[in-house]
DNA sequence: CTGTGCATGTAACATGTTACATGATTCA
DNA sequence: TGAATCATGTAACATGTTACATGCACAG
C-alpha cells in the first residue's frame, strides 16, 4: 500500500507525535524539547513552547511518556520526560505508517514570483540577504553534523537533511541572483 | 536593515499576499487560484479552497482586486479577478519586506530519525516510496520548467525553486537509502 | 543586584482544514 | 443519464501563535 497520503490512521496530533520522537531520540525536558525543534529541528516541525507543554502533559496522561523532576544543571528544577513501553509501542506503529507531503509556508518565493514590481537593485538586495540567512543556517547544520557520531544514526540523517535543503536554497538564490542581474528592465 | 523576521509591517493575513501575487501574474477565479497552490505553488503556499473564497471576497471588499463575471471555457461560470491600482500599490510594498523564515511541517524526517524502531526492510521500503513521490513531484516541476518561455521570469524561477527542492529531497531519500542499507543491525 | 537564560504555564486570538452543501456543464 | 470536472460557499473543528504571566539561578 503505497498511501502516502491515506495512513491517516492514528487521530493523534501530528505534534504529539513529533514529541514522542524527539523523547525517543533522548529523554528530555519541555524546554529542551522546544530549543530542539526550534534548532536542529527547523527544517522538520517548528513551534513554541507554548504548544509543547499541554501536548506534554497530553502524552503523560495517555501514559505514552512518564516524567521525572530534576535539578537543571545551570536553572531551576524541570520535568524530563521519558518513554513507556506503550509509548515505544505507538511510536513504532507513528513510523512505520505514511506521511502526508511535506507542507511549506514559504512567502519568499512568492515575493520573487513578483520581483517585476521591484527596482533591480531593491530584489538583489533582498535576495542577497535571504541567501545569508540560509548561509547561517546551513553553516549551524554543518557544525552539528560534524559534532555526531556515525552511530546516531537518526540525528545524523536529520542533520544531513538540514544541510541539503538549506544548500539547495542558497543554490537557488544564486540562480534568482543571476537572472535578474541579466533582466532586460 | 537585515530584519528579514522583523519586518512585519503589514498586518494582513499572509494568504491575502499569496493571493495578490498569483492575480498579479494573472488573472484568474478561486478556483484557478487554488488549483494553481495546489500544484505549482506547492512548495509555496498550498490550501484548500475554503480558505481561498474568503480571502478573495475581503480583498475585494478592501479595493484591492476586482472581479468578473465571464463564462467558463469548459463550465459554469466563474469571477475573475484582476489587481486595482491599489492592490498593485500593497502588493509592491509586500514583495519589498523581508520574508519570516520558510515554516516547514514534514513528518517524514522525524519517521527517519526513528528508523531504529523498524526492521530494516521495512524502513528501505518506505524511503523508496517516499523517493518515487518526490520523483512524480520533481517531473511535474520539470514539465512545467519546460513549458515556460524566459520572459516570464517569475514563474519560471518559482517552478525552478520547485526543481531544485525536489532534487535535494530525492538526494537525501538515497543517502538515508545508503545508510539504512549498511546499518549494523 | 540586575540582566540573561532556564523553565513552565495559560487565555485570547489567528489561521486553516474537514466535512457538508449546492449547482452548472461536458463527455461518454 | 450518470460520472467527472468546474465552480463556489459555509459551519464546525483542529491546531498553533501571540501575548501575558511567573519565578529560579547564575554570571558579571
Amino acid at each position: 500500500m503505497s498511501d502516502l497520503k491515506e495512513a491517516r490512521a492514528s487521530k493523534e496530533k501530528p505534534l504529539k507525535h513529533v514529541l514522542l520522537a524527539g523523547i525517543h531520540c533522548q529523554p528530555r525536558s519541555g524546554y529542551e524539547l522546544t530549543k530542539w525543534l526550534q534548532m536542529a529541528g527547523q527544517h522538520c516541525w517548528s513551534v513554541e513552547h507554548s504548544s509543547v507543554y499541554p501536548a506534554l502533559r497530553e502524552l503523560e496522561t495517555d501514559g505514552l511518556i512518564k516524567s521525572e523532576r530534576l535539578p537543571g544543571t545551570r536553572g531551576p528544577e524541570r520535568s524530563i520526560y521519558s518513554m513507556t513501553v506503550a509509548g515505544r509501542e505507538k511510536l513504532t506503529a507513528w513510523v512505520a505508517n505514511g506521511s502526508p507531503r511535506p507542507a511549506i509556508k514559504d512567502e519568499q518565493i512568492l515575493r520573487v514570483l513578483c520581483f517585476d514590481l521591484l527596482p533591480r537593485e531593491t530584489a538583489l538586495q533582498q535576495i542577497r540577504e535571504v541567501r545569508a540567512d540560509h548561509q547561517v543556517q546551513l553553516e549551524f547544520f554543518l557544525a552539528r553534523q560534524a559534532e555526531l557520531s556515525e552511530d546516531q544514526l537518526g540525528p545524523l540523517l536529520v542533520t544531513r537533511r538540514g544541510v541539503l535543503a538549506e544548500q539547495a536554497y542558497i543554490a537557488w538564490c544564486d540562480e534568482v541572483a543571476e537572472m535578474i542581474a541579466r533582466r532586460p528592465a
